[in-house]
DNA sequence: CCAGCTCATGGTATCGCTAACAGGTCCTCG
DNA sequence: CGAGGACCTGTTAGCGATACCATGAGCTGG
């Protein structure tokens, strides 16, 4: 910096003014320290910025499973917000969903001077997490449960399979059958909550829910019980590969889908419409949620309170898994 | 700091050394150090560590879609191999592929100070993007091709499509198509150049190969121009998503899989053992790449110049989309 | 014509840590 | 018994930026 400072023939606070508050100097002048910057390739050192500033421009995001899509989507999500306003993005991927690993994920990007946190594992466990944070540290979450001490950004599960439980009865069926995810998981709780509503709602028995953990696997092994029971016409699944681990189970056992069973799915990841057949599902917005999360986070880091909740609405795509009680 | 060394009776010296470098304290002090620290909950500020170590702990990686399962799978082992080391990773995604954005994402990277950056973005655009690197700053490619200036973990997609293609002839098929991958993806033209050296191997005809673009919707549509093609017994496609829109194209079409044609697809996603029929493919194990491109970053950091080149053998999953010729 | 203001720039201290060297103890060994 | 070395610990000097205050030039208005 320095010798910017010196080819340019001003001091180092000069330069220093051109880069975080360019309105502060003559043109003239700036452009001098311009010109000298881009002949020695200047670059500002971040760390010693850092120091002095104590804001690094970097957010973290602590995430279980970033192979799963929801997770990956998000942090997608997160990332491109984050690249428009210029900040970086640091990850922490947790080996297990407790109450202690996240806690030693935010501490580890805590100690990385992050501006701020992002907490994307939306599973109970995160909420004791979320309870002990390090005072000063803002943080959001995604995904995660009402009553937390932190902003949340998330898609509104419960509309979601409220909305695919009505689609299923509107459509004749007596009741519906629900597949959810793993207990203790937020979204799967959200979605068991809104099938459930919209059941009752309108009076219908509320079969036991069955409990898969989202592999295809699991839904083919309980597609395979479920596929048995004749009673069974209308199966509301978690998610979308889950509902795929059921569409080949019930093919094998004969039911066809949609004219003796219909199949809902949750997420729609982008092969849901060649599954076979095609399936009706909801659509999850990924993006979105991860874009909400950092404007809070955003918010939080400019010490604005502002709202503490953002939900973003699922939508429901229906295809060729769904079809008129048989 | 200082609080802590008054507490510990030490200089701030000692703690630092007690930090970084404990055989050289004696055991008490060390211990009354290690007291002081917990009592104050102090943690140490990187920021200023990296001004005069010059070193973060921070490593970065490039990519450009982490919604898509490859990357996001060697991201996640990056992730993993980089937390077991104490390393934290910091990611920089691509609005578009090409030289400019991949050195802007590197720049963008060296500006946080990170050690080390790993380029996840097997296109040939990347190639261009690293040959012209700040000198200095350790890269390392992951699946990119050859004679790259920097080194490379990466899986052998020439074997994996070789092997592919290999049981599709041992199960009779005269010969064997293929749907490859988008131009300009080196794990596109890595397959190609597989599945044609295992053809031209045994002096069979080698058709035209199709140009998809990785979706199940593109499989789909050329899977449907395929299917009404009587000559087509064997079909390798080069990814799993793909092969999912040609296993329905085909199925629309009336034409069995395996016993009118077979399809083998590439990757094994894990929900390719419930596409129906379930599909043969050949594994990625991407986690090992991802931990194989840490392995190699390290030593680069470390000033070791070592192999250039990692491969990781992929893995044939014979299920039942493939069968012999009819 | 000068007080009083604005605007652009510079000087200095400081952020929290570690590299490099200096100094002090205590032991070893000729 | 004293020189030399091993082993700890402390002192000093930055790393590269910005915050804060000071300074001086140029303008305005009574």
């Amino acid at each position: 910096m320095e010798d910017v400072a010196e080819l340019a023939g001003v001091s180092a606070m000069t330069v220093s003014r051109v880069l975080n508050a360019p309105e502060k100097v003559r043109p003239e002048t700036r452009a001098r320290v311009l010109a000298a910057v881009r002949e020695l390739d200047y670059r500002p050192n971040s760390a010693a910025r850092v120091l002095v500033t104590g804001r690094s421009g970097v957010l973290g995001v602590v995430c279980f499973d970033t192979t799963l899509y929801g997770p990956a989507s998000t942090l997608f999500g997160i990332e491109q917000a984050a690249r428009d306003s210029d900040y970086l993005v640091s990850i922490a991927s947790l080996p297990a969903l407790n109450r202690s690993w996240i806690t030693r994920g935010i501490d580890r990007l805590r100690s990385q001077s992050v501006d701020g946190v992002i907490v994307v594992a939306p599973h109970e466990s995160a909420a004791e997490g979320l309870r002990h944070l390090p005072p000063g540290l803002p943080v959001v979450d995604v995904g995660g449960g009402t009553d937390l001490p932190v902003p949340v950004a998330a898609v509104d599960q419960y509309a979601g399979a409220a909305r695919a439980t009505r689609h299923l009865l509107s459509l004749g069926h007596r009741t519906v059958w629900h597949l959810s995810g793993p207990p203790n998981w937020i979204d799967a709780s959200g979605r068991v909550a809104g099938w459930r509503s919209a059941l009752e709602a309108e009076g219908r028995e509320v079969p036991e829910p069955l409990v898969g953990d989202w592999t295809a696997h699991s839904g083919y092994e309980i597609g395979k019980r479920l596929a048995r029971e004749p009673d069974v016409t209308a199966i509301f699944v978690a998610n979308d590969h889950m509902a795929m681990g059921v569409l080949r189970a019930l093919r094998e056992t004969g039911r066809r889908v949609p004219e003796d069973v219909s199949v809902v799915g949750f997420d729609d990841v982008p092969e849901a419409a060649y599954f076979w057949p095609p399936l009706t599902t909801v659509r999850q917005n990924f993006g979105e949620v991860g874009r909400q999360a950092f404007q809070l986070l955003l918010d939080r880091i400019a010490g604005v309170e502002g709202e503490a909740r953002r939900m973003v609405e699922p939508e429901l795509v229906v295809r060729e898994s769904t079809g008129i009680s048989p």
